[in-house]
DNA sequence: GTCTATACCTCGATAGAC
DNA sequence: GTCTATCGAGGTATAGAC
């Protein structure tokens, strides 16, 4: 990930292990008490450091919020198109949106303070903060709502149920995820094969 | 609702009109902002009383979070339980938990102050009040798990997805429609009927 | 039952030494 | 690059008048 505070020709790097230490113990922190209730102090405490020298790496509070933000969609945005884009366009939109949702749930669960964070915290944060983050997760939806439309006009989609309810549906059921997912109660393969079948085809026995 | 505060033999009375106007404007400010971020003043504010006059309501902050989230989860639980056992006794698994679904959602987003507000902030706040909604919480999860395990007894729920799993998904689906639900895209009902397709059969078409 | 006034605490952020 | 010290603002909660 490129830095967005400076911009040199060459070799950014405003990437110091300190200040990714500070942006992963924000988001921990964020994740489990929310943004308000974390503390710099807290924060630095995560990081090993005090709470002044925060503001070496960051300009403000806000401005870590919105790097945490943006790390967690980031993780699963990048997850998911690898692995769409690793097939065949032609392929069948079943097999899309399978790569969609392992994808999905890979980044999601592989980042966890990040994507937790950012969904538990997104309805509560500042309007200003709200604003910049908009636009990705516009876009991130946008992408969702491309692979089901080409599912529908495929005709392997429901057409009595619309994409946008379809979109909003599983997107919202995947993130709830991360709020439950024991890694040790089974491997990461079947939990994506069992979410992946209750999407498809449900949980119900075919008649 | 009787009150949790008082034991007076005959007609328990606590809920003035000022205190259920507390705990609507606190579910509300709790449900956007966190409950960190929340302020008495603003909880005040919303009331139309000054700060100091809700401590004639109630003894803390935290005792107002408390009955928060109670009422959320009350009204789920009630709306469900009311549909379900107006059913007979031996009526399909499917049909009961598609009353069950009905219920959770008509609970959910005709309390939407205190059901988001349950949701959103239950991974947020303080532990001594965690530890004290949790009982109720799982109270309820019994309830679906009962449901999931006789339809799964009658043949009527794909074998190869444990039950456990199926609840956490689907209640976590359904949760999180509060979050995109728009009463102005169509009526309630249509919106029960879709979801619950996608619930019992999945968004794809059967082969 | 609601008000005003205030005690006490902790927050985000800044300044300047090292 | 991190520290200590501190500022001003605003938090919960309490006390006592009305």
């Amino acid at each position: 990930m490129a830095t967005k505070t400076r911009e040199n020709p060459v070799a950014v790097e405003s990437d110091s292990v300190t200040r990714e230490s500070i942006l992963l113990g924000a988001a921990r922190l964020f994740r489990h008490h929310g943004y308000a209730a974390t503390t710099l102090r807290e924060v630095a405490d995560a990081a090993g450091i005090k709470a002044g020298s925060i503001y070496y790496h960051f300009e403000s509070k806000e401005q870590i919020l919105a790097e945490v933000l943006d790390k967690g969609i980031l993780s699963v945005i990048e997850a998911v198109r690898q692995r769409v884009e690793a097939l065949p366009p032609d392929a069948k939109a079943r097999d899309k949106l399978a790569a969609a949702i392992e994808g999905h749930l890979w980044g999601l669960l592989h980042h966890g303070d990040f994507t937790s964070a950012n969904i538990r915290i997104y309805g509560q944060i500042p309007l200003a903060a709200k604003n910049r983050h908009r636009k990705i997760r516009r876009e991130y939806a946008d992408y969702w709502d491309a692979l089901l439309d080409e599912a529908l006009r495929r005709g392997e989609l429901r057409p009595d149920i619309g994409t946008t309810i379809s979109r909003l549906f599983v997107i919202g059921a995947l993130n709830w995820t991360v709020e439950w997912y024991n890694p040790q109660k089974g491997s990461f393969e079947d939990f994506v094969k069992q979410i992946t079948t209750i999407v498809f085809d449900g949980t119900f026995v075919k008649e």
